[in-house]
DNA sequence: AACTGATGTTCCATAAAACGGAACAACGAT
DNA sequence: ATCGTTGTTCCGTTTTATGGAACATCAGTT
């Protein structure tokens, strides 16, 4: 229990390079990666050359870009499978989706932070800005505030930490004070609502999914657009919005899952 | 263009140990990374604690187990999107399918290894030892052979160097000897059968998909039973085959996609 | 063809991190 | 209470990473 923040370490580097540039969605190029990132060139191009050679990127010499490599790409599928509760959730979010032919999210936690892993939208669904793989704060979404009320109190205060308190919206909680009253609030109600908190017209209702003794693993919410529905609207979805949590958690539970961090 | 074999650099050690974890399927303890790595105890506790800080590995507190980690799987699904011909190549793999009704694979290489990415089973059908995520040598499988055949020669080289030539069955090739004139023969027909030589009873015929500048980047295999047909019977659908190929191929290549190693 | 700026790559003395034997802790079984 | 198994920490030594600077490569310009 020594570092978190500032990574370090060579294998911390290479993780965030990595990170960086699977995150471009597209091959890089070179320059690209310096740009975002804090390393001089020759350090840069060590820990890119390390990085292709293990396999973990891999480097398009027709274009001079970088890309995924196949190691990872099957290291991805393995964890996936394992890790993210998207397969094992999908029949009862499918179900839930299909039900009350609203949009679906499934979201787990990542040091802090919402990371989407699945996502249903219905026939005549319409977009938001979750995308599966995706990763935003939790102080402005239905799931992240789900997640952050019922974790354990150490977990909680180091999630709070993290997040950036920024103001997407008039309605986002830009500081600890007012974001930990709602907590309080959302653990007594065993419900989180956003009041389009992360994007403007968007609101949801959230539940948190418990798996082995009561942990936290994740959460699923119901998002819809303020014109098609209000507040009051959503929370006639909370029965079956929970029942779905509930389903997932026990199937979680059995199931050989990590804990969610 | 130094070094290639036997693992080297931290970084490569650190992704050593994620893959062997995250490849066990299951939450894995200490002692079982540490009786397949070459690391004594103290060291890989270092990598494992490394691995864990960074969000690659989680750590399950109450069943003291390792399992991939959050940062990983929202790693893993920009890279599977990206690097992945599965997302892309999925209809016509679908579609495939579901015309002739038999097995379908599809993989890409890793290192001069097989690595399947998707596969359609249609309702009849039975299962074969692929599985997505899977890696096999290229020398017992069909898709393997038709990736090896139209590597270029420096490639196909190394990649020949890698194989194991291991005899799952009588049928493998277990010299590169017989494997190279094979290829021979492929190269001029432009497709690969798989005798039997990874699965007794299981054949199947295998194109390879050609990215931009004619570079290999993937394989489509059609596999049945012995009981079921033929390899006669097989050659019925080298044209559907080769047309679901070039359509995949098109298709990666107007898209921004790396070429496979 | 020579010039120029942008983009990548290599060298190598210095700085930092990893290494791993050994001693130690924690746990569970007899 | 004792002992074997499993996991963790310490710290002097060894290995590896670091990054400034010089060099190479390439595309566009005059």
């Amino acid at each position: 229990m020594n570092r978190q923040l500032g990574t370090v370490g060579t294998v911390g580097k290479a993780m965030e390079i990595l990170d960086l540039v699977v995150a471009f969605g597209r091959g890089v190029r070179f320059s690209e990666v310096r740009d975002v990132s804090p390393y001089p060139n020759a350090t840069l191009h060590r820990l890119l050359q390390t990085l292709t050679t293990q396999g973990m990127l891999g480097y398009d010499e027709d274009r001079h870009v970088y890309v995924p490599g196949m190691r990872l790409v099957r290291i991805a599928h393995h964890a996936w499978n394992q890790s993210s509760l998207a397969p094992l959730a999908e029949p009862f979010i499918e179900s839930l989706a299909a039900d009350i032919n609203e949009t679906v999210h499934l979201a787990q936690m990542e040091n802090g932070l919402v990371v989407f892993v699945e996502k249903k939208v219905p026939e005549n669904g319409f977009q938001t800005l979750a995308r599966p793989g995706r990763r935003v704060g939790a102080h402005c979404t239905g799931v992240g505030k789900a997640m952050l009320a019922f974790l354990d109190d150490e977990r909680r205060r180091t999630a709070l930490e993290v997040q950036t308190y920024e103001a997407f919206t008039p309605a986002t909680h830009s500081t600890v004070e007012t974001l930990e009253r709602e907590l309080a609030a959302i653990r007594a109600d065993g419900i989180a609502f956003d009041r389009e908190e992360h994007e403007q017209g968007i609101i949801s209702i959230a539940a948190p999914i418990f798996g082995r003794s009561d942990h936290v693993i994740g959460a699923v919410s119901v998002a819809t657009s303020t014109f098609r529905m209000s507040l009051e609207g959503l929370e006639k979805f909370r029965p079956a919005l929970l029942r779905t949590a509930a389903q997932i958690g026990s199937e979680g539970a059995s199931w050989p899952y990590p804990v969610s961090q």
